[in-house]
DNA sequence: TCTGGGGTCCTAGGACCC
DNA sequence: TCTGGGGTCCTAGGACCC
Protein backbone atom coordinates (compact mmCIF):
# COMPACT_ATOMS: atom_id res chain seq x y z
CA UNK A 1 0.00 0.00 0.00
CA UNK A 2 1.70 3.06 -1.02
CA UNK A 3 1.50 5.57 1.93
CA UNK A 4 -0.20 8.50 1.53
CA UNK A 5 1.83 12.32 1.37
CA UNK A 6 5.50 11.02 2.40
CA UNK A 7 8.15 13.67 2.02
CA UNK A 8 11.36 12.06 0.18
CA UNK A 9 14.70 14.07 -0.57
CA UNK A 10 17.25 12.43 -2.78
CA UNK A 11 20.35 14.18 -2.03
CA UNK A 12 23.49 13.62 -4.85
CA UNK A 13 27.02 15.14 -4.46
CA UNK A 14 27.38 17.13 -7.72
CA UNK A 15 30.98 15.24 -9.37
CA UNK A 16 31.89 14.55 -5.94
CA UNK A 17 35.52 13.35 -6.03
CA UNK A 18 36.58 16.54 -8.13
CA UNK A 19 34.54 18.78 -5.47
CA UNK A 20 36.36 17.33 -3.07
CA UNK A 21 39.69 17.89 -4.87
CA UNK A 22 38.49 21.28 -5.20
CA UNK A 23 37.62 21.94 -1.49
CA UNK A 24 40.99 20.52 -0.80
CA UNK A 25 42.97 22.71 -3.04
CA UNK A 26 41.07 25.64 -3.86
CA UNK A 27 43.53 26.56 -6.69
CA UNK A 28 41.80 23.84 -9.22
CA UNK A 29 38.41 25.57 -9.16
CA UNK A 30 37.28 26.70 -12.41
CA UNK A 31 39.75 24.45 -14.18
CA UNK A 32 39.16 21.16 -15.94
CA UNK A 33 39.66 18.78 -13.77
CA UNK A 34 39.51 14.53 -14.72
CA UNK A 35 39.70 12.07 -11.87
CA UNK A 36 40.79 9.01 -13.26
CA UNK A 37 42.20 5.63 -12.13
CA UNK A 38 46.14 4.70 -12.70
CA UNK A 39 46.87 7.14 -15.59
CA UNK A 40 49.62 5.05 -16.93
CA UNK A 41 48.29 2.11 -17.32
CA UNK A 42 45.27 1.63 -19.80
CA UNK A 43 42.85 1.22 -16.56
CA UNK A 44 43.29 4.86 -16.93
CA UNK A 45 39.41 5.74 -17.28
CA UNK A 46 37.91 8.80 -16.15
CA UNK A 47 36.32 8.26 -13.21
CA UNK A 48 34.85 11.95 -12.36
CA UNK A 49 35.45 15.21 -13.97
CA UNK A 50 34.45 19.06 -13.09
CA UNK A 51 32.24 20.68 -14.88
CA UNK A 52 34.39 22.38 -16.51
CA UNK A 53 36.08 19.75 -17.95
CA UNK A 54 32.47 18.31 -18.96
CA UNK A 55 31.84 21.57 -20.98
CA UNK A 56 34.31 20.27 -22.94
CA UNK A 57 32.88 16.72 -23.70
CA UNK A 58 34.78 14.90 -21.07
CA UNK A 59 32.53 12.13 -19.49
CA UNK A 60 33.15 9.16 -17.02
CA UNK A 61 34.50 6.19 -18.16
CA UNK A 62 35.97 7.48 -21.06
CA UNK A 63 39.88 6.51 -21.60
CA UNK A 64 42.19 9.45 -20.44
CA UNK A 65 43.82 9.93 -23.83
CA UNK A 66 40.22 10.18 -25.44
CA UNK A 67 39.53 12.75 -22.63
CA UNK A 68 42.58 14.71 -23.27
CA UNK A 69 42.21 14.52 -26.49
CA UNK A 70 38.78 16.51 -26.34
CA UNK A 71 40.85 18.74 -23.63
CA UNK A 72 44.36 18.96 -23.72
CA UNK A 73 44.47 21.36 -20.89
CA UNK A 74 43.16 18.62 -18.74
CA UNK A 75 44.34 18.37 -14.99
CA UNK A 76 44.37 14.83 -13.70
CA UNK A 77 44.39 13.23 -10.37
CA UNK A 78 44.69 10.10 -9.10
CA UNK A 79 41.83 9.05 -6.44
CA UNK A 80 42.26 9.59 -2.87
CA UNK A 81 39.48 7.78 -1.42
CA UNK A 82 40.35 8.55 1.81
CA UNK A 83 39.67 12.04 1.66
CA UNK A 84 36.19 11.24 -0.28
CA UNK A 85 35.24 8.65 2.64
CA UNK A 86 35.89 11.23 4.93
CA UNK A 87 34.27 14.09 3.29
CA UNK A 88 31.40 11.81 2.83
CA UNK A 89 30.58 11.08 6.39
CA UNK A 90 30.57 14.60 6.96
CA UNK A 91 27.92 15.15 4.85
CA UNK A 92 26.14 12.26 6.01
CA UNK A 93 26.47 13.63 9.55
CA UNK A 94 24.76 16.99 8.45
CA UNK A 95 21.85 14.99 6.88
CA UNK A 96 21.72 12.68 10.44
CA UNK A 97 21.18 16.44 12.41
CA UNK A 98 17.99 16.61 10.20
CA UNK A 99 16.68 13.27 10.55
CA UNK A 100 17.82 9.61 11.11
CA UNK A 101 15.18 7.84 8.69
CA UNK A 102 18.57 8.09 5.79
CA UNK A 103 19.64 5.16 3.98
CA UNK A 104 22.88 6.02 2.00
CA UNK A 105 23.14 4.73 -1.67
CA UNK A 106 26.65 5.32 -2.70
CA UNK A 107 29.56 7.76 -1.45
CA UNK A 108 28.03 10.77 -2.34
CA UNK A 109 24.36 10.06 -2.80
CA UNK A 110 21.53 9.07 -0.07
CA UNK A 111 17.79 8.71 0.30
CA UNK A 112 16.00 10.96 3.53
CA UNK A 113 12.39 10.92 4.74
CA UNK A 114 11.29 13.81 6.24
CA UNK A 115 7.72 13.20 6.67
CA UNK A 116 7.50 13.62 10.12
CA UNK A 117 9.70 16.55 10.19
CA UNK A 118 6.95 19.29 9.00
CA UNK A 119 7.66 20.67 12.48
CA UNK A 120 11.26 21.78 10.41
CA UNK A 121 9.40 24.02 8.01
CA UNK A 122 8.78 22.93 4.40
CA UNK A 123 9.90 20.40 2.69
CA UNK A 124 11.97 23.20 0.52
CA UNK A 125 13.09 25.26 3.68
CA UNK A 126 14.84 22.05 5.12
CA UNK A 127 16.60 21.06 1.68
CA UNK A 128 17.63 24.73 1.43
CA UNK A 129 19.55 24.37 5.00
CA UNK A 130 20.91 20.81 4.58
CA UNK A 131 22.59 22.75 0.90
CA UNK A 132 23.66 25.84 2.57
CA UNK A 133 25.30 23.97 5.04
CA UNK A 134 26.78 21.38 2.87
CA UNK A 135 28.17 23.94 1.21
CA UNK A 136 29.39 26.67 3.76
CA UNK A 137 30.87 23.86 5.89
CA UNK A 138 32.60 20.98 3.63
CA UNK A 139 32.56 23.77 0.24
CA UNK A 140 30.76 20.91 -1.31
CA UNK A 141 28.18 21.45 -3.44
CA UNK A 142 24.29 19.02 -3.90
CA UNK A 143 21.35 18.65 -5.90
CA UNK A 144 18.36 17.88 -3.77
CA UNK A 145 15.58 16.41 -5.54
CA UNK A 146 11.86 16.43 -3.44
CA UNK A 147 8.93 14.19 -4.06
CA UNK A 148 6.23 11.79 -2.39
CA UNK A 149 8.96 8.92 -3.19
CA UNK A 150 12.75 7.24 -3.92
CA UNK A 151 12.39 7.26 -8.00
CA UNK A 152 10.57 10.38 -7.89
CA UNK A 153 13.14 12.24 -5.29
CA UNK A 154 16.26 10.37 -7.78
CA UNK A 155 14.93 11.87 -10.66
CA UNK A 156 13.97 15.31 -9.50
CA UNK A 157 17.68 15.51 -8.48
CA UNK A 158 19.02 14.94 -11.41
CA UNK A 159 16.83 17.92 -12.94
CA UNK A 160 19.24 20.93 -11.56
CA UNK A 161 22.56 20.52 -11.69
CA UNK A 162 24.81 21.84 -9.49
CA UNK A 163 23.28 22.90 -6.79
CA UNK A 164 19.98 22.69 -7.93
CA UNK A 165 17.02 21.90 -5.63
CA UNK A 166 14.08 20.54 -7.37
CA UNK A 167 10.64 18.96 -6.23
CA UNK A 168 8.56 16.51 -8.12
CA UNK A 169 4.95 16.27 -6.94
CA UNK A 170 2.65 13.67 -8.66
CA UNK A 171 1.03 16.70 -10.55
CA UNK A 172 3.56 17.43 -12.11
CA UNK A 173 4.48 14.35 -13.82
CA UNK A 174 3.00 14.61 -17.07
CA UNK A 175 5.26 18.41 -17.65
CA UNK A 176 8.34 17.47 -15.95
CA UNK A 177 9.01 13.57 -15.99
CA UNK A 178 6.93 12.26 -18.99
CA UNK A 179 8.98 14.47 -21.68
CA UNK A 180 12.32 12.73 -21.01
CA UNK A 181 14.14 10.40 -23.35
CA UNK A 182 13.54 6.91 -22.04
CA UNK A 183 17.05 6.45 -21.40
CA UNK A 184 17.32 8.93 -18.70
CA UNK A 185 14.77 7.06 -16.49
CA UNK A 186 16.83 5.38 -13.98
CA UNK A 187 16.68 1.75 -14.09
CA UNK A 188 16.72 1.71 -17.56
CA UNK A 189 20.30 1.32 -18.99
CA UNK A 190 21.34 0.76 -22.62
CA UNK A 191 20.08 -2.96 -23.35
CA UNK A 192 16.32 -1.90 -21.89
CA UNK A 193 16.34 1.80 -23.85
CA UNK A 194 17.39 -0.56 -27.17
CA UNK A 195 14.41 -2.93 -26.47
CA UNK A 196 11.63 -0.12 -25.53
CA UNK A 197 13.06 2.27 -28.63
CA UNK A 198 12.40 -0.83 -30.75
CA UNK A 199 8.87 -0.23 -29.18
CA UNK A 200 8.09 3.02 -30.03
CA UNK A 201 9.00 4.31 -26.56
CA UNK A 202 10.81 7.19 -27.08
CA UNK A 203 9.78 9.30 -24.30
CA UNK A 204 9.33 7.99 -20.15
CA UNK A 205 5.78 9.23 -21.19
CA UNK A 206 5.60 7.08 -23.75
CA UNK A 207 6.33 3.82 -21.31
CA UNK A 208 3.61 5.33 -18.89
CA UNK A 209 1.20 4.97 -21.44
CA UNK A 210 2.13 0.94 -22.50
CA UNK A 211 0.22 -1.12 -21.75
CA UNK A 212 1.33 -2.91 -18.82
CA UNK A 213 0.94 -6.42 -19.18
CA UNK A 214 2.64 -6.14 -22.75
CA UNK A 215 5.73 -4.77 -20.56
CA UNK A 216 5.83 -7.40 -18.17
CA UNK A 217 5.56 -9.89 -20.95
CA UNK A 218 8.65 -8.74 -22.69
CA UNK A 219 10.53 -7.29 -19.67
CA UNK A 220 9.68 -9.53 -16.53
CA UNK A 221 9.18 -7.92 -13.36
CA UNK A 222 10.75 -5.38 -14.49
CA UNK A 223 8.78 -4.03 -17.33
CA UNK A 224 6.23 -3.58 -14.67
CA UNK A 225 8.36 -1.77 -11.66
CA UNK A 226 9.51 0.73 -14.78
CA UNK A 227 5.57 1.21 -15.88
CA UNK A 228 4.66 2.10 -12.35
CA UNK A 229 7.78 4.31 -11.96
CA UNK A 230 7.17 6.21 -14.85
CA UNK A 231 3.25 6.62 -13.23
CA UNK A 232 5.17 8.03 -10.50
CA UNK A 233 4.56 4.82 -8.29
CA UNK A 234 7.06 3.68 -5.66
CA UNK A 235 6.28 2.34 -2.58
CA UNK A 236 9.98 1.38 -1.81
CA UNK A 237 10.36 2.45 2.14
CA UNK A 238 13.54 4.51 2.98
CA UNK A 239 15.23 2.47 5.08
CA UNK A 240 18.83 2.96 7.09
CA UNK A 241 19.17 -0.62 7.94
CA UNK A 242 20.08 -1.21 4.35
CA UNK A 243 23.44 0.08 4.73
CA UNK A 244 24.43 -2.69 7.30
CA UNK A 245 23.38 -5.93 4.82
CA UNK A 246 25.95 -6.64 2.34
CA UNK A 247 25.64 -9.78 0.75
CA UNK A 248 28.92 -10.28 -1.07
CA UNK A 249 32.37 -8.69 -0.96
CA UNK A 250 34.93 -8.59 -3.65
CA UNK A 251 38.16 -7.56 -5.05
CA UNK A 252 38.99 -7.75 -9.32
CA UNK A 253 41.94 -6.08 -11.00
CA UNK A 254 42.49 -5.51 -14.67
CA UNK A 255 46.50 -6.94 -14.94
CA UNK A 256 49.03 -3.93 -16.99
CA UNK A 257 49.83 -6.75 -19.72
CA UNK A 258 47.22 -9.85 -20.56
CA UNK A 259 48.73 -12.66 -19.57
CA UNK A 260 49.06 -16.65 -18.87
CA UNK A 261 52.20 -16.72 -16.69
CA UNK A 262 51.44 -18.42 -13.33
CA UNK A 263 53.23 -16.07 -11.33
CA UNK A 264 51.74 -13.48 -12.00
CA UNK A 265 47.75 -14.65 -11.97
CA UNK A 266 49.19 -16.35 -8.38
CA UNK A 267 50.42 -13.22 -7.41
CA UNK A 268 47.37 -11.05 -7.96
CA UNK A 269 45.30 -14.25 -6.57
CA UNK A 270 46.77 -13.93 -3.55
CA UNK A 271 46.75 -10.03 -3.54
CA UNK A 272 42.85 -10.06 -4.11
CA UNK A 273 42.36 -12.58 -1.37
CA UNK A 274 44.11 -10.26 0.93
CA UNK A 275 42.18 -7.17 -0.10
CA UNK A 276 39.11 -9.26 0.58
CA UNK A 277 40.14 -10.73 3.62
CA UNK A 278 41.40 -7.13 5.17
CA UNK A 279 37.72 -5.68 4.36
CA UNK A 280 35.79 -8.84 5.17
CA UNK A 281 37.98 -7.88 8.81
CA UNK A 282 36.77 -4.62 8.69
CA UNK A 283 33.13 -5.28 8.96
CA UNK A 284 33.65 -8.64 10.88
CA UNK A 285 32.17 -10.87 8.39
CA UNK A 286 32.93 -14.62 7.31
CA UNK A 287 31.10 -15.94 4.32
CA UNK A 288 30.74 -19.23 3.09
CA UNK A 289 30.49 -18.62 -0.82
CA UNK A 290 33.74 -18.37 -2.90
CA UNK A 291 33.55 -16.80 -6.46
CA UNK A 292 36.51 -16.52 -8.93
CA UNK A 293 35.91 -14.13 -12.16
CA UNK A 294 37.91 -14.41 -15.29
CA UNK A 295 37.71 -12.00 -17.83
CA UNK A 296 39.91 -12.75 -21.02
CA UNK A 297 42.10 -11.22 -23.85
CA UNK A 298 38.62 -10.22 -25.76
CA UNK A 299 36.85 -9.33 -22.71
CA UNK A 300 34.85 -12.76 -22.54
CA UNK A 301 33.71 -12.69 -19.00
CA UNK A 302 33.10 -15.92 -16.60
CA UNK A 303 32.35 -16.56 -13.38
CA UNK A 304 32.83 -19.78 -11.48
CA UNK A 305 31.51 -20.01 -7.71
CA UNK A 306 30.76 -22.67 -5.35
CA UNK A 307 29.52 -23.01 -1.40
CA UNK A 308 31.39 -24.45 0.96
CA UNK A 309 30.75 -26.29 3.98
CA UNK A 310 32.26 -24.17 6.15
CA UNK A 311 32.73 -20.42 6.50
CA UNK A 312 35.88 -18.79 5.39
CA UNK A 313 37.60 -15.99 7.26
CA UNK A 314 41.45 -15.90 6.51
CA UNK A 315 43.13 -14.68 2.74
CA UNK A 316 44.58 -18.05 2.96
CA UNK A 317 41.16 -19.72 2.32
CA UNK A 318 39.69 -17.63 0.29
CA UNK A 319 42.90 -17.77 -1.64
CA UNK A 320 43.10 -21.36 -1.85
CA UNK A 321 39.41 -21.92 -3.15
CA UNK A 322 39.82 -19.44 -5.56
CA UNK A 323 42.93 -21.05 -6.45
CA UNK A 324 41.36 -24.27 -7.26
CA UNK A 325 38.55 -22.34 -9.62
CA UNK A 326 41.35 -21.06 -11.51
CA UNK A 327 43.00 -24.57 -12.15
CA UNK A 328 39.76 -26.14 -12.87
CA UNK A 329 38.26 -23.21 -15.46
CA UNK A 330 41.20 -21.38 -17.01
CA UNK A 331 41.01 -22.41 -20.47
CA UNK A 332 44.38 -21.24 -21.21
CA UNK A 333 43.86 -18.49 -22.96
CA UNK A 334 45.23 -14.96 -22.06
CA UNK A 335 43.79 -13.35 -18.78
CA UNK A 336 43.17 -9.42 -18.65
CA UNK A 337 41.31 -9.22 -15.58
CA UNK A 338 41.09 -11.49 -12.11
CA UNK A 339 38.11 -11.13 -9.71
CA UNK A 340 37.68 -12.99 -6.49
CA UNK A 341 34.43 -12.36 -4.14
CA UNK A 342 32.79 -14.02 -1.40
CA UNK A 343 29.20 -14.49 -0.79
CA UNK A 344 26.75 -16.08 1.82
CA UNK A 345 28.17 -13.63 4.26
CA UNK A 346 27.75 -14.10 7.75
CA UNK A 347 28.39 -11.81 11.08
CA UNK A 348 31.05 -13.35 12.96
CA UNK A 349 29.08 -12.56 16.24
CA UNK A 350 26.10 -13.77 14.71
CA UNK A 351 27.60 -16.92 13.83
CA UNK A 352 29.82 -17.23 16.67
CA UNK A 353 27.46 -16.65 19.55
CA UNK A 354 25.86 -20.00 18.26
CA UNK A 355 29.06 -21.73 19.88
CA UNK A 356 29.43 -22.71 22.97
CA UNK A 357 33.05 -24.91 24.16
CA UNK A 358 31.74 -28.24 23.18
CA UNK A 359 30.73 -27.15 19.46
CA UNK A 360 34.60 -25.54 19.31
CA UNK A 361 36.02 -28.73 19.99
CA UNK A 362 34.04 -30.62 17.55
CA UNK A 363 34.25 -27.85 15.07
CA UNK A 364 38.18 -28.20 15.53
CA UNK A 365 37.86 -32.21 15.34
CA UNK A 366 35.57 -31.80 12.24
CA UNK A 367 37.70 -28.97 10.25
CA UNK A 368 39.88 -31.29 8.38
CA UNK A 369 36.74 -33.24 7.49
CA UNK A 370 34.97 -29.96 5.72
CA UNK A 371 38.08 -29.51 3.97
CA UNK A 372 38.74 -32.77 2.60
CA UNK A 373 35.04 -32.55 1.69
CA UNK A 374 35.90 -28.90 -0.28
CA UNK A 375 38.97 -30.07 -2.20
CA UNK A 376 36.67 -32.87 -3.77
CA UNK A 377 33.88 -30.50 -4.30
CA UNK A 378 35.90 -28.51 -6.09
CA UNK A 379 37.77 -31.18 -7.83
CA UNK A 380 34.41 -32.89 -9.34
CA UNK A 381 32.26 -30.10 -9.04
CA UNK A 382 29.79 -31.13 -6.90
CA UNK A 383 29.82 -32.76 -3.61
CA UNK A 384 30.75 -35.97 -3.89
CA UNK A 385 28.57 -37.35 -1.01
CA UNK A 386 25.56 -35.99 -2.98
CA UNK A 387 26.48 -37.63 -6.42
CA UNK A 388 26.63 -41.57 -4.06
CA UNK A 389 22.82 -43.39 -4.43
CA UNK A 390 22.46 -46.32 -2.20
CA UNK A 391 20.43 -46.25 0.73
CA UNK A 392 23.28 -46.47 3.10
CA UNK A 393 25.27 -43.64 1.61
CA UNK A 394 22.05 -42.02 1.69
CA UNK A 395 21.49 -42.33 5.86
CA UNK A 396 25.32 -41.33 6.22
CA UNK A 397 25.14 -37.71 3.94
CA UNK A 398 21.10 -37.25 5.87
CA UNK A 399 22.95 -37.98 9.42
CA UNK A 400 26.05 -35.44 8.43
CA UNK A 401 24.22 -32.94 6.91
CA UNK A 402 21.82 -32.65 10.02
CA UNK A 403 24.61 -33.05 12.06
CA UNK A 404 26.11 -30.13 10.39
CA UNK A 405 22.67 -27.96 10.62
CA UNK A 406 22.40 -28.52 13.76
CA UNK A 407 25.66 -26.88 14.37
CA UNK A 408 25.39 -23.99 12.11
CA UNK A 409 22.18 -22.91 11.55
CA UNK A 410 20.30 -20.37 14.61
C1' DT B 1 45.12 1.33 -29.75
C1' DC B 2 39.44 1.67 -26.60
C1' DT B 3 36.20 0.26 -22.44
C1' DG B 4 37.67 0.25 -13.96
C1' DG B 5 36.04 -1.61 -9.79
C1' DG B 6 32.56 -1.83 -6.26
C1' DG B 7 28.13 -3.76 -5.79
C1' DT B 8 22.63 -5.58 -6.22
C1' DC B 9 18.94 -7.91 -8.34
C1' DC B 10 16.75 -11.00 -11.72
C1' DT B 11 16.42 -15.04 -14.78
C1' DA B 12 16.89 -19.61 -16.21
C1' DG B 13 18.13 -24.44 -16.18
C1' DG B 14 19.26 -28.64 -13.72
C1' DA B 15 19.31 -31.44 -9.48
C1' DC B 16 16.74 -33.02 -5.96
C1' DC B 17 12.83 -33.80 -2.83
C1' DC B 18 8.08 -34.88 -1.85
C1' DT C 1 5.67 -49.31 -16.40
C1' DC C 2 6.63 -45.56 -19.03
C1' DT C 3 6.43 -41.48 -15.73
C1' DG C 4 3.03 -35.17 -13.02
C1' DG C 5 3.92 -31.02 -10.70
C1' DG C 6 5.39 -27.83 -7.09
C1' DG C 7 9.13 -26.07 -4.29
C1' DT C 8 13.94 -25.16 -3.17
C1' DC C 9 18.82 -24.99 -3.85
C1' DC C 10 22.78 -24.24 -6.73
C1' DT C 11 25.21 -22.18 -10.55
C1' DA C 12 26.09 -18.92 -14.44
C1' DG C 13 25.12 -14.99 -16.89
C1' DG C 14 23.39 -10.50 -17.62
C1' DA C 15 21.41 -5.80 -16.71
C1' DC C 16 21.95 -2.00 -14.04
C1' DC C 17 23.86 1.59 -10.79
C1' DC C 18 27.58 4.72 -8.92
Amino acid sequence: MQPKGRAIFHVDMNSFYASVEMAYDPTLRGKPLAICGNPAERKGIVVTSSYEARKKGVRTTMTLWEARRLCPELLVLRPNFERYRKASSEMFKILQEVTPVIQPVSIDEGYMDVTDYAHLGSSLEIAQTIQNRILKELDLPCSIGIAPNKFLAKMASDMKKPLGITILRKRDIPELLWPLPIEEMYGVGEKTAEKMRSLGIKTIGDLAHKDIYQLKRIFGINGERLANRANGLDDRPVDPEAVNSFKSIGSSQTLPQDTTDDKELDKLLRDLSRSVEKRMHRKEAIAKGIQLMIRYHDRKTITRSMKLQHFMESANEVFNHAQSLLQKHWNGEPIRLLGVSVFDVAEKKDVGKQLDLFTYEKEASKEGLYQAIDQLTAKFGKNPFQTLHSSASDSIRTSFQKDFLDDYKK
